[in-house]
DNA sequence: AGGGTTATTGGAAGCGCTCCCGGGCCCTAC
DNA sequence: GTAGGGCCCGGGAGCGCTTCCAATAACCCT
């Protein structure tokens, strides 16, 4: 094992000759030091090999230097759906920019739930990043009852939080559903994400929109959880209860792809004998066979404006909530 | 907002009428606290809605409270496997029957490496998790730098830590060689995954074993990186290269898949003219077409082990490394 | 030259908790 | 009756840092 202990500020400035408050503003960059003892300190911080205890300087500006990434899933598979990496990767990636540590919290079981509640009530973190809430997540009303900047990631169902960074779902799934009416489809059925989240129910609104624009009646919904087993199910259940089916966009591309999956065992061709489009572009839907059109939505990006959104409302600014723009990328299935 | 200062220990301790020294024990669950006070205590505490500062706290008993898990991956798109979601979730359910936190740190970029040391340096977790090691990463002699318990989740490549989790991987690759041998197959290559981590190069260590128990001579190695991608290139190559090639063991249930679409592309049946088999056994490897056969490995078991081997250390046990099991989980792809 | 800024400095008071210690107290054993 | 040995209990000294403050020192202007 390496050095038992680290030295302290009192060590750094006794070896430099200064008080400890001089050393303080030393390592703080802060003014009022000559340049001689700003010399001294950080000859003896190299020395001693100083790095500031940030327990104590925690407690003593009351601020912890961390924040949290709380992610209300609703269950293990869902999790490992490549999204959540994604929204890891961006908010690292801001985080990585600051000396604020990243506390990752599971809120989906009342475990989970019942932790981020200590945390915020005991200021263990300095703000939160709260993504993907269920309708009736008492996550929900987190906003309100701490004094903690909380940011949304993706709204909550039926709530407008203060701060929340999302992605243009009803607009994306407009985008895709035109398009295969722009390809001639006239039997379009939707399978549906979770509908008790903002993305599920919105992504259905974009689509009927879009059908309503073209004088068209939605043909037909079949729900399912964004997953590809769920997308599987779903499209059996179409291509029985709906045979002239020609097109379906799906909650996600995992539930495409189980869609495609669906198809293909029941000798359907893709996109001969029904298009599809999934929602997100991960890097999956390049994989599928054939390759998915999708609705692009900029997940990176999506993890990192909320982290930004948070250090700004840290430094006490007030950002505004943010919608991304989405796209169609057009590839084989449709 | 809500309430805009918690209650401290004082204000607990003064409410209840008794001293800072008997509320602490109470709220410690100490001994020596008579049933009256302990009592009167802890209505203050209802009363006041009193949670413990953990940064005081963790000031004063030089316990953090919070352990890290960093990532050493190569690259984003890596970090999107849900092998790490995996680990993570296992990592998770142990943690939370405990009250520590989860730092999470990617170590991939120089800048995470560092944000590390300083973690380790400063104290600012009670110990570390770290996972996915490539050959040369500096961060393998963390262990020894820092007076904190390090588990390595796998093993560096040129070093033994004191304590690891890992999981049988040559064991599982022989069994996946040895599967194919046993079908038959005599021109057998392999798709390896990255051979500066032990993960890659066992599973190819694996390969050879099976390869030299059964006389037969390694046929064809090509190299990828576990990714999706690399697969399916590797398998192209293949395919030009070794024209024969009747089975391949591919170093990921992601390369698998991989190599399935490079397969498809090229008009080969699987497992018909081409036999392949996976490792991980993550859920994709049932919704590839056909279904994977590939070597279960108990990735979130991993991340448990990890976590429980992490406490036991903090607690001041002994633990011993683990090598977990793997196992062949037939499909339909061999 | 003198009054008024503005820089620098170290002392000391916290931040909110834990835990050692010594003083009461009561009970038992001799 | 009294010396020990538990239990309770509160005082107080930290944990390692920031930051306010009062005291000097240096500097500017007219």
């Amino acid at each position: 094992m390496g050095p038992k202990r680290q030295p302290t500020l009192d060590e750094v400035a006794a070896r430099a000759g200064v008080s400890r408050s001089a050393a303080s503003r030393v390592i703080n960059n802060a003014r009022h030091v000559s340049q001689a003892k700003r010399d001294a300190v950080e000859r003896a911080v190299a020395e001693l090999g100083f790095v500031p205890n940030p327990t104590a300087r925690a407690l003593a500006t009351q601020q912890v230097g961390a924040v949290v990434l709380a992610l209300s899933h609703h269950d293990p598979a869902q999790f490992t759906d490549p999204f959540f990496a994604q929204i890891i990767l961006g908010v690292n990636a801001e985080l990585e920019k600051t000396d604020l540590e990243l506390l990752l919290v599971l809120a989906n079981t009342t475990q989970g739930q019942a932790r981020l509640q200590r945390i915020l009530k005991s200021r263990r973190a300095d703000g939160v990043m709260l993504m993907a809430l269920r309708g009736d997540d008492p996550l929900a009303a987190l906003a309100d009852q701490h004094d903690v900047p909380v940011v949304f990631g993706g709204r909550p169902l039926h709530a407008e939080p203060r701060w929340y960074v999302d992605a243009d779902n009803r607009g994306g799934s407009r985008l895709a559903t035109e398009h295969l009416i722009g390809l001639g489809r006239r039997h379009i059925a939707v399978i549906t994400g979770q509908m008790d989240t903002d993305a599920g129910a919105s992504r259905h609104r974009g689509y009927l929109d879009a059908m309503a624009v073209a004088g068209l009646s939605p043909s037909r919904v079949e729900h399912g959880d964004f997953t590809e087993p769920s997308g599987a199910a779903a499209m059996t259940r179409l291509l029985a209860a709906y045979p002239e089916v020609d097109a379906v966009v799906a909650g996600s591309d995992a539930a495409a792809a189980g869609a495609l999956r669906a198809l293909k065992a029941h000798g359907r061709s893709v996109p001969g004998d029904v298009a599809v489009v999934g929602f997100d572009d991960l890097l999956t839907a390049q994989h599928t066979d054939p390759q998915l059109t999708t609705v692009h939505q900029p997940i990176h990006g999506l993890g990192r404006e909320m982290a930004k959104m948070l250090l700004s409302l840290i430094a006490g600014e007030e950002p505004h909530p943010l919608i991304l723009p989405t796209r169609l990328v057009r590839r084989a299935s449709a």
